[in-house]
DNA sequence: GCATGATCATGC
DNA sequence: GCATGATCATGC
């Protein structure tokens, strides 16, 4: 049964806001707060709302048209952040694919949600978590016109025969994230044989971070880089940037840096130049786009010779965390799986200096996805069974994965020096690491060969 | 020339 | 003090 009793928005809205601080074992009337994933979402509709959890295409609340969602989030030094991404309902392949994003089944079911957050506190017990703030949210209409995209975009797949393709990182907000049982939880798409993973609509973690700080705190809004929404009816959000920069390409840095009358580093300039080029007052990671999309800036620099110096490396792992996780839920998954990579892209010149040549928009496709989780896994297994260290009188040499060794990814160290360590599972110290990518890879990726 | 290990520089 | 982007040094 759904939560038929309350037929109106205010109805539902007001009953939910009676259950703000009450610790929820004092809610739960059926023991539910331990059934693992769900629970808190689960005791809130069952034992608070009255109805039974139901994964229908209708939202929770019929008649008000309302979906009930309870999310947790993070209190971090930098403030508010979304623990996880809002999943909503499964794509259904089959039937979606050609309806319109107004008839669409997430906008049936989504079209407003009541957000119920908790606080997800380590090491409390569930039972002493309690709803903090229960607010109707509706999509503003700058968001819904970036979602409404994301939907064209997932659907585009489908209708292309590539469900099987979909990853997370295609979309800025609107994601197609996996949802089953097990990662070998497959469903059938219309124009292709190929069996689809399921997956489910959902928001990425990164646009909740944004809905919960702006619209459920209440705190300030970040700068936008597009200040008039109405452009994005007639171009999508990366044609806009593209439209922004386009302009410059071609100029050198120097140019650049003269032109906009900066004085600055080398290690701050590039992001400083495109803050310019958006017309973005202060740091561009700090907007609202970038900061709800995931879109991480990153410098290429090419050489005269057509080639790139350096792979690109990502964030250090700790040893200890990395044997503890499965792919699905480590670290680098939940960095590279969503991420939308901005390549801005300098070429040398004759002169040896670097010209802007031309900002790429990029995610990872599954298909690399899955040879990086290939590296990671071994990457696990080795640390599991106790690395092998070397000293050569020089270096100290490992048996991690080496960049020869797959086409993707590889594992190198980053740290301050050789003394800048971590602690393997048994004890022994060994220089911080991180995943990088292939150097070569990163060449395919930007079409150097 | 390139892979691999090591380290620098900057900003928060 | 640390994370992160960037770069260097050595040996094959």
């Amino acid at each position: 049964m759904e939560g038929t009793n309350y037929t109106t928005k205010e109805a539902v809205l007001k009953r939910a806001q009676e259950v703000i601080g009450i610790p929820l074992r004092d809610v739960d009337k059926k023991d539910r707060l331990s059934t693992g994933k769900g629970a808190i979402g689960h005791v809130i509709e069952e034992s608070w709302f009255g109805y039974s959890p139901n994964s229908e295409s209708e939202p929770d609340f019929p008649e008000a048209g309302v979906e009930l969602k309870a999310t947790p989030y993070l209190r971090t030094q930098k403030g508010i952040r979304a623990k996880e991404r809002l999943v909503c309902n499964i794509i259904n392949y089959m039937t979606e694919y050609d309806k319109t994003f107004d008839t669409s089944d997430f906008w049936h079911k989504c079209e407003t949600l009541l957000i119920m957050s908790y606080e997800h506190r380590y090491d409390v017990p569930k039972g002493d978590y309690t709803i903090d703030k229960a607010v109707l949210f509706s999509f503003p209409y700058e968001d819904l016109l970036i979602i409404q995209q994301d939907w064209e975009k997932i659907m585009g797949k489908v209708r292309a025969g590539q469900a099987h393709l979909l990853t997370e990182g295609d979309t800025l907000y609107l994601a197609a994230c996996t949802k089953g049982a097990t990662a070998a939880t497959v469903r059938e798409q219309p124009f292709n044989s190929i069996l689809a993973k399921q997956r489910a609509y959902s928001l990425k973690s990164s646009y909740m971070t944004r809905i919960l700080n702006r619209y459920v705190f209440g705190n300030d809004e970040d700068e936008r880089i597009i200040k008039d929404w109405r452009v994005l009816r007639q171009m999508t959000f990366e044609e806009y940037i593209a439209s922004k920069l386009a302009p410059y390409y071609g100029k050198t840095q120097l140019q650049l840096k003269d032109h906009f009358g900066i004085e600055s580093t080398a290690k701050s300039l590039n992001a400083v130049l495109l803050s310019k080029m958006l017309e973005v007052a202060g740091d561009i990671t700090k907007t609202q786009e970038f900061k709800n999309a995931n879109i991480i800036p990153k410098t290429i620099r090419v050489q005269r010779n057509g080639k790139i110096k350096e792979s690109m490396s990502f964030p250090t792992f700790r040893f200890t965390d990395i044997i503890e996780q499965t792919w699905e839920d480590s670290d680098l998954c939940d960095y590279l799986e969503p991420a939308k990579f901005m390549f801005v892209i300098f070429k040398e010149n004759e002169d040896g200096e670097y010209v802007f040549d031309r900002v790429k928009f990029w995610n990872i496709p599954a298909e690399d996805l899955a040879e990086v989780q290939r590296v990671w896994e071994r990457t696990v297994e080795v640390i599991k069974a106790g690395v092998e260290l070397t000293f050569d009188g020089n270096c100290t040499h490992n048996n991690l994965p080496k960049q020869s060794e797959s086409s993707v990814a590889h594992v190198r160290p980053h740290a301050r020096d050789s003394h800048d360590t971590y602690p393997l599972p048994d004890g022994r110290e060994m220089p911080k690491q991180c995943f990088w990518f292939n150097r070569t890879y990163v060449e395919k990726i930007i079409d150097l060969r």
